[in-house]
DNA sequence: TATTGTTATACTCTATAACTATA
DNA sequence: TATAGTTATAGAGTATAACAATA
Protein backbone atom coordinates (compact mmCIF):
# COMPACT_ATOMS: atom_id res chain seq x y z
CA UNK A 1 0.00 0.00 0.00
CA UNK A 2 0.82 3.31 -0.43
CA UNK A 3 -0.41 7.04 0.66
CA UNK A 4 -1.51 7.38 -3.61
CA UNK A 5 -5.20 6.75 -3.37
CA UNK A 6 -8.42 7.75 -4.33
CA UNK A 7 -8.10 8.37 -7.82
CA UNK A 8 -10.90 10.59 -10.05
CA UNK A 9 -10.38 7.52 -12.59
CA UNK A 10 -11.28 4.95 -10.00
CA UNK A 11 -7.75 3.62 -10.91
CA UNK A 12 -5.40 4.42 -8.58
CA UNK A 13 -6.35 1.63 -6.18
CA UNK A 14 -6.04 -1.27 -8.39
CA UNK A 15 -2.79 -0.02 -9.21
CA UNK A 16 -1.94 -0.08 -5.07
CA UNK A 17 -2.98 -3.34 -4.52
CA UNK A 18 -0.75 -4.50 -7.40
CA UNK A 19 2.19 -2.47 -5.79
CA UNK A 20 1.75 -3.79 -2.57
CA UNK A 21 1.56 -7.36 -3.92
CA UNK A 22 4.73 -7.26 -5.84
CA UNK A 23 6.48 -5.69 -2.90
CA UNK A 24 5.76 -8.31 -0.78
CA UNK A 25 9.18 -9.42 0.95
CA UNK A 26 8.07 -13.15 1.53
CA UNK A 27 7.47 -13.91 -2.02
CA UNK A 28 11.17 -13.03 -2.85
CA UNK A 29 12.34 -15.23 0.22
CA UNK A 30 9.94 -17.91 -1.00
CA UNK A 31 11.56 -17.56 -4.59
CA UNK A 32 15.24 -17.59 -3.28
CA UNK A 33 14.74 -20.36 -0.92
CA UNK A 34 13.32 -22.38 -3.81
CA UNK A 35 16.26 -21.99 -5.59
CA UNK A 36 18.84 -22.67 -2.70
CA UNK A 37 20.42 -19.33 -2.82
CA UNK A 38 21.10 -16.97 0.17
CA UNK A 39 20.99 -13.11 -1.44
CA UNK A 40 19.39 -10.03 -0.48
CA UNK A 41 16.63 -9.04 -2.68
CA UNK A 42 18.61 -5.79 -3.69
CA UNK A 43 21.09 -7.95 -4.50
CA UNK A 44 18.95 -9.98 -6.69
CA UNK A 45 18.02 -6.90 -8.35
CA UNK A 46 21.46 -6.12 -9.54
CA UNK A 47 21.58 -9.79 -11.21
CA UNK A 48 18.05 -9.79 -12.88
CA UNK A 49 19.53 -6.44 -14.35
CA UNK A 50 22.53 -7.26 -15.66
CA UNK A 51 21.22 -10.46 -16.95
CA UNK A 52 18.45 -9.07 -18.87
CA UNK A 53 20.78 -5.97 -19.99
CA UNK A 54 22.59 -9.13 -21.82
CA UNK A 55 25.88 -6.66 -21.24
CA UNK A 56 27.49 -5.39 -18.79
CA UNK A 57 26.64 -2.09 -16.91
CA UNK A 58 27.94 0.86 -15.03
CA UNK A 59 27.48 1.26 -11.49
CA UNK A 60 25.69 4.64 -12.39
CA UNK A 61 23.13 2.73 -14.89
CA UNK A 62 22.33 0.12 -12.27
CA UNK A 63 21.87 2.86 -9.96
CA UNK A 64 19.06 4.58 -12.67
CA UNK A 65 17.36 1.39 -13.57
CA UNK A 66 17.08 0.62 -9.49
CA UNK A 67 15.98 3.95 -9.24
CA UNK A 68 18.30 4.07 -5.91
CA UNK A 69 21.47 5.97 -4.90
CA UNK A 70 25.31 5.08 -6.14
CA UNK A 71 26.77 4.16 -3.08
CA UNK A 72 23.23 1.54 -2.08
CA UNK A 73 24.57 -0.25 -5.33
CA UNK A 74 28.68 -0.01 -4.25
CA UNK A 75 27.37 -1.29 -1.04
CA UNK A 76 26.05 -4.48 -2.96
CA UNK A 77 28.54 -5.30 -5.81
CA UNK A 78 31.43 -5.44 -2.90
CA UNK A 79 29.60 -8.40 -1.31
CA UNK A 80 28.62 -9.47 -4.69
CA UNK A 81 32.22 -9.25 -5.92
CA UNK A 82 33.40 -10.83 -2.61
CA UNK A 83 31.64 -13.60 -3.31
CA UNK A 84 32.57 -14.16 -7.52
CA UNK A 85 29.28 -13.33 -8.47
CA UNK A 86 30.04 -10.24 -10.44
CA UNK A 87 32.94 -8.87 -11.35
CA UNK A 88 34.14 -5.03 -12.31
CA UNK A 89 36.42 -4.36 -14.92
CA UNK A 90 37.43 -0.87 -15.65
CA UNK A 91 35.84 0.89 -18.52
CA UNK A 92 37.98 1.14 -21.56
CA UNK A 93 36.65 3.85 -22.64
CA UNK A 94 36.30 5.48 -19.54
CA UNK A 95 38.71 4.65 -16.79
CA UNK A 96 36.76 6.26 -13.86
CA UNK A 97 34.11 4.23 -14.78
CA UNK A 98 33.49 0.15 -14.10
CA UNK A 99 31.98 -2.20 -15.91
CA UNK A 100 29.73 -4.53 -13.95
CA UNK A 101 29.10 -8.22 -15.35
CA UNK A 102 27.90 -11.53 -14.24
CA UNK A 103 30.44 -14.41 -13.83
CA UNK A 104 29.59 -17.83 -14.70
CA UNK A 105 28.47 -18.36 -11.39
CA UNK A 106 26.54 -15.04 -10.85
CA UNK A 107 24.39 -16.73 -14.37
CA UNK A 108 23.60 -19.25 -12.79
CA UNK A 109 22.29 -17.86 -9.93
CA UNK A 110 19.86 -15.69 -11.61
CA UNK A 111 19.13 -18.40 -14.44
CA UNK A 112 17.57 -20.34 -11.47
CA UNK A 113 15.77 -17.47 -9.69
CA UNK A 114 13.94 -16.19 -12.67
CA UNK A 115 13.01 -19.56 -14.00
CA UNK A 116 11.49 -19.70 -9.87
CA UNK A 117 9.36 -16.16 -10.50
CA UNK A 118 8.94 -16.80 -14.33
CA UNK A 119 6.69 -20.36 -13.18
CA UNK A 120 4.64 -18.10 -11.06
CA UNK A 121 3.85 -15.70 -13.25
CA UNK A 122 2.53 -17.79 -15.98
CA UNK A 123 0.41 -20.05 -13.91
CA UNK A 124 -1.22 -16.96 -12.50
CA UNK A 125 -2.18 -16.22 -15.91
CA UNK A 126 -2.31 -19.47 -17.35
CA UNK A 127 -6.17 -20.00 -17.93
CA UNK A 128 -5.71 -15.76 -19.88
CA UNK A 129 -6.93 -15.56 -23.51
CA UNK A 130 -4.02 -14.27 -25.41
CA UNK A 131 -6.17 -11.25 -26.38
CA UNK A 132 -6.79 -10.05 -22.79
CA UNK A 133 -2.46 -10.67 -22.28
CA UNK A 134 -1.66 -8.86 -25.46
CA UNK A 135 -4.18 -5.53 -24.15
CA UNK A 136 -2.42 -5.97 -20.88
CA UNK A 137 0.71 -5.37 -21.90
CA UNK A 138 0.00 -2.58 -24.37
CA UNK A 139 -2.06 -0.97 -21.77
CA UNK A 140 0.28 -0.95 -18.99
CA UNK A 141 3.05 -0.06 -21.04
CA UNK A 142 1.94 2.92 -22.13
CA UNK A 143 0.55 3.43 -18.65
CA UNK A 144 4.09 3.76 -17.55
CA UNK A 145 5.24 5.58 -20.29
CA UNK A 146 2.71 8.23 -19.95
CA UNK A 147 2.88 8.08 -15.80
CA UNK A 148 6.58 8.95 -15.67
CA UNK A 149 6.37 11.74 -18.04
CA UNK A 150 4.43 12.89 -15.40
CA UNK A 151 6.12 12.08 -12.23
CA UNK A 152 9.34 13.39 -14.16
CA UNK A 153 7.68 16.64 -14.86
CA UNK A 154 6.22 17.33 -11.46
CA UNK A 155 9.68 15.78 -9.65
CA UNK A 156 11.01 18.06 -11.69
CA UNK A 157 8.60 21.47 -11.46
CA UNK A 158 6.32 20.59 -8.57
CA UNK A 159 3.13 21.12 -10.70
CA UNK A 160 2.12 19.03 -13.19
CA UNK A 161 2.52 20.54 -17.02
CA UNK A 162 -1.13 21.41 -17.95
CA UNK A 163 -1.74 23.25 -14.84
CA UNK A 164 1.07 26.13 -14.73
CA UNK A 165 -1.89 28.56 -14.24
CA UNK B 1 12.64 -2.60 -9.57
CA UNK B 2 12.66 -5.60 -8.07
CA UNK B 3 14.13 -8.77 -8.72
CA UNK B 4 11.04 -10.10 -10.49
CA UNK B 5 11.80 -10.36 -13.46
CA UNK B 6 12.11 -11.84 -16.93
CA UNK B 7 8.43 -13.57 -16.96
CA UNK B 8 7.53 -16.18 -20.36
CA UNK B 9 4.83 -13.75 -20.88
CA UNK B 10 6.87 -10.21 -21.34
CA UNK B 11 4.92 -8.93 -18.98
CA UNK B 12 7.20 -8.85 -15.84
CA UNK B 13 8.87 -6.00 -17.00
CA UNK B 14 6.39 -3.70 -17.58
CA UNK B 15 4.89 -4.96 -13.79
CA UNK B 16 8.45 -4.30 -12.43
CA UNK B 17 9.06 -0.71 -13.87
CA UNK B 18 5.83 0.39 -12.89
CA UNK B 19 6.08 -0.42 -9.07
CA UNK B 20 9.62 1.46 -9.50
CA UNK B 21 7.14 3.90 -10.54
CA UNK B 22 4.76 3.86 -7.66
CA UNK B 23 7.78 3.04 -5.20
CA UNK B 24 9.91 6.65 -5.79
CA UNK B 25 9.71 8.31 -2.58
CA UNK B 26 10.29 11.35 -4.24
CA UNK B 27 6.32 11.33 -5.33
CA UNK B 28 5.51 11.47 -1.94
CA UNK B 29 7.57 14.02 -0.92
CA UNK B 30 6.63 16.63 -3.53
CA UNK B 31 3.17 15.57 -2.92
CA UNK B 32 3.22 16.32 0.91
CA UNK B 33 5.37 19.53 -0.06
CA UNK B 34 2.87 20.79 -2.11
CA UNK B 35 0.03 20.27 0.51
CA UNK B 36 2.07 22.00 2.96
CA UNK B 37 2.03 18.68 5.11
CA UNK B 38 4.71 16.88 7.65
CA UNK B 39 3.78 13.32 7.77
CA UNK B 40 6.04 10.31 6.46
CA UNK B 41 4.54 8.19 4.14
CA UNK B 42 3.40 5.17 6.13
CA UNK B 43 1.87 7.60 8.57
CA UNK B 44 0.22 9.22 5.17
CA UNK B 45 -1.02 5.63 4.23
CA UNK B 46 -2.70 5.22 7.27
CA UNK B 47 -4.79 7.83 6.83
CA UNK B 48 -5.83 7.38 2.71
CA UNK B 49 -6.71 4.05 4.24
CA UNK B 50 -8.99 5.53 6.73
CA UNK B 51 -10.23 7.98 4.49
CA UNK B 52 -11.38 5.32 1.72
CA UNK B 53 -12.48 3.00 4.38
CA UNK B 54 -15.31 5.58 5.18
CA UNK B 55 -15.45 4.03 8.97
CA UNK B 56 -13.60 3.62 11.69
CA UNK B 57 -10.99 0.35 11.21
CA UNK B 58 -8.73 -1.77 13.86
CA UNK B 59 -5.55 -1.94 13.97
CA UNK B 60 -5.35 -5.44 12.91
CA UNK B 61 -7.46 -4.31 8.89
CA UNK B 62 -4.81 -1.27 8.77
CA UNK B 63 -1.85 -3.48 9.25
CA UNK B 64 -3.41 -6.25 6.72
CA UNK B 65 -4.57 -3.71 3.76
CA UNK B 66 -1.18 -2.51 4.41
CA UNK B 67 0.27 -5.71 4.24
CA UNK B 68 2.68 -4.64 7.18
CA UNK B 69 2.63 -5.98 10.99
CA UNK B 70 0.46 -4.72 13.93
CA UNK B 71 2.84 -3.22 15.75
CA UNK B 72 4.66 -0.78 12.67
CA UNK B 73 0.78 0.52 13.15
CA UNK B 74 0.89 0.84 16.29
CA UNK B 75 3.81 2.98 16.46
CA UNK B 76 2.58 5.22 13.61
CA UNK B 77 -0.95 5.62 15.57
CA UNK B 78 0.97 6.64 18.86
CA UNK B 79 2.46 9.91 16.56
CA UNK B 80 -0.67 10.58 14.90
CA UNK B 81 -3.01 10.23 17.70
CA UNK B 82 -0.80 12.59 19.65
CA UNK B 83 -1.21 15.65 16.66
CA UNK B 84 -4.65 14.91 16.99
CA UNK B 85 -4.60 13.20 13.10
CA UNK B 86 -6.62 10.23 14.76
CA UNK B 87 -8.27 8.77 17.50
CA UNK B 88 -8.44 5.49 19.27
CA UNK B 89 -11.80 4.12 20.41
CA UNK B 90 -12.39 1.07 22.40
CA UNK B 91 -14.61 -1.21 20.04
CA UNK B 92 -18.10 -1.66 21.68
CA UNK B 93 -18.41 -5.31 19.94
CA UNK B 94 -15.06 -6.39 21.31
CA UNK B 95 -13.47 -4.68 24.54
CA UNK B 96 -9.76 -5.82 23.29
CA UNK B 97 -10.23 -4.21 20.11
CA UNK B 98 -9.67 -0.49 18.76
CA UNK B 99 -11.48 1.41 16.62
CA UNK B 100 -9.46 3.71 14.35
CA UNK B 101 -11.07 7.20 13.11
CA UNK B 102 -9.56 10.34 11.34
CA UNK B 103 -10.30 13.22 13.56
CA UNK B 104 -11.70 16.71 11.42
CA UNK B 105 -8.44 17.68 11.04
CA UNK B 106 -6.78 14.58 9.74
CA UNK B 107 -9.60 14.60 7.39
CA UNK B 108 -8.60 17.62 6.33
CA UNK B 109 -5.06 16.59 5.64
CA UNK B 110 -5.48 13.57 3.55
CA UNK B 111 -8.16 15.45 2.00
CA UNK B 112 -5.54 18.04 0.74
CA UNK B 113 -3.30 15.25 -0.33
CA UNK B 114 -5.23 13.01 -2.34
CA UNK B 115 -6.47 16.05 -4.20
CA UNK B 116 -2.92 16.37 -5.62
CA UNK B 117 -1.91 13.31 -5.89
CA UNK B 118 -5.88 12.40 -7.91
CA UNK B 119 -4.48 15.48 -10.21
CA UNK B 120 -1.58 14.13 -11.24
CA UNK B 121 -3.07 10.85 -12.05
CA UNK B 122 -6.18 12.42 -13.93
CA UNK B 123 -3.40 14.40 -15.66
CA UNK B 124 -1.12 11.22 -17.03
CA UNK B 125 -4.50 9.64 -18.75
CA UNK B 126 -6.22 12.68 -19.66
CA UNK B 127 -5.72 11.50 -23.41
CA UNK B 128 -6.80 7.78 -23.53
CA UNK B 129 -9.95 6.68 -24.70
CA UNK B 130 -12.11 5.96 -22.40
CA UNK B 131 -12.40 2.50 -23.64
CA UNK B 132 -8.70 2.19 -23.23
CA UNK B 133 -9.02 3.22 -19.49
CA UNK B 134 -12.30 0.84 -18.70
CA UNK B 135 -10.39 -2.13 -20.53
CA UNK B 136 -7.05 -1.40 -18.30
CA UNK B 137 -9.00 -1.19 -15.16
CA UNK B 138 -10.93 -4.61 -15.73
CA UNK B 139 -7.50 -6.49 -16.91
CA UNK B 140 -5.40 -5.29 -13.60
CA UNK B 141 -8.54 -6.20 -11.10
CA UNK B 142 -8.19 -9.37 -12.53
CA UNK B 143 -4.35 -9.44 -12.49
CA UNK B 144 -4.42 -8.69 -9.13
CA UNK B 145 -6.66 -10.99 -8.40
CA UNK B 146 -4.86 -14.15 -9.71
CA UNK B 147 -1.55 -12.93 -9.09
CA UNK B 148 -2.53 -12.28 -5.16
CA UNK B 149 -4.14 -16.11 -5.26
CA UNK B 150 -1.19 -17.67 -6.90
CA UNK B 151 1.07 -15.43 -4.72
CA UNK B 152 -1.12 -16.60 -1.48
CA UNK B 153 -0.79 -20.67 -2.49
CA UNK B 154 3.55 -20.22 -2.99
CA UNK B 155 3.81 -18.55 0.30
CA UNK B 156 1.79 -21.14 2.22
CA UNK B 157 3.01 -24.42 0.26
CA UNK B 158 6.29 -23.10 -1.20
CA UNK B 159 5.21 -24.37 -4.80
CA UNK B 160 2.54 -23.10 -7.29
CA UNK B 161 -0.90 -25.07 -7.18
CA UNK B 162 -0.16 -26.93 -10.31
CA UNK B 163 3.35 -27.91 -10.10
CA UNK B 164 3.02 -30.09 -6.78
CA UNK B 165 4.57 -33.28 -9.39
C1' DT C 1 -6.27 -20.88 25.76
C1' DA C 2 -6.67 -17.69 21.69
C1' DT C 3 -6.86 -13.05 20.12
C1' DT C 4 -6.14 -7.73 20.02
C1' DG C 5 -3.06 -4.60 20.64
C1' DT C 6 1.22 -2.45 22.69
C1' DT C 7 6.19 -1.92 23.99
C1' DA C 8 10.99 -2.70 23.17
C1' DT C 9 14.48 -4.07 20.18
C1' DA C 10 16.86 -5.34 15.93
C1' DC C 11 17.33 -5.71 11.14
C1' DT C 12 16.88 -4.28 6.06
C1' DC C 13 17.02 -0.90 2.76
C1' DT C 14 18.20 3.61 1.12
C1' DA C 15 20.01 8.42 1.45
C1' DT C 16 23.51 12.21 2.44
C1' DA C 17 28.18 13.82 2.98
C1' DA C 18 33.00 13.56 2.34
C1' DC C 19 36.57 11.61 -0.34
C1' DT C 20 39.56 9.52 -4.46
C1' DA C 21 40.64 9.05 -9.13
C1' DT C 22 40.09 10.15 -13.81
C1' DA C 23 38.42 13.36 -17.45
C1' DT D 1 36.12 21.81 -12.61
C1' DA D 2 33.11 18.14 -13.53
C1' DT D 3 32.12 13.17 -13.45
C1' DA D 4 32.36 7.93 -11.80
C1' DG D 5 32.76 5.55 -8.11
C1' DT D 6 33.76 4.51 -3.13
C1' DT D 7 33.68 4.90 2.02
C1' DA D 8 31.42 6.14 6.19
C1' DT D 9 27.51 7.54 8.51
C1' DA D 10 22.62 8.41 9.36
C1' DG D 11 17.77 7.73 8.73
C1' DA D 12 13.35 5.60 7.24
C1' DG D 13 10.70 1.52 7.26
C1' DT D 14 9.55 -2.92 8.84
C1' DA D 15 9.96 -7.29 11.53
C1' DT D 16 10.43 -10.33 15.79
C1' DA D 17 9.85 -11.17 20.65
C1' DA D 18 7.84 -10.40 25.00
C1' DC D 19 3.99 -8.61 27.30
C1' DA D 20 -0.97 -6.88 28.81
C1' DA D 21 -5.81 -7.08 28.46
C1' DT D 22 -9.92 -9.15 26.98
C1' DA D 23 -12.49 -12.94 24.95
Amino acid sequence: MDPLSDATTGLLPHLLQLRTLLNRGQLYEQAVQDAGLALDRPAMTILVLLNAAEHPLRVGEIATRMQVVGPHVTRHLNSLEKRAIIKRVTDPEDQRARLIALTPSGRRIVDRYTTIVNGWFAAALAQWPDHDRAELIRLLTRLTSDLSTQFDAVAAGGTPPESED
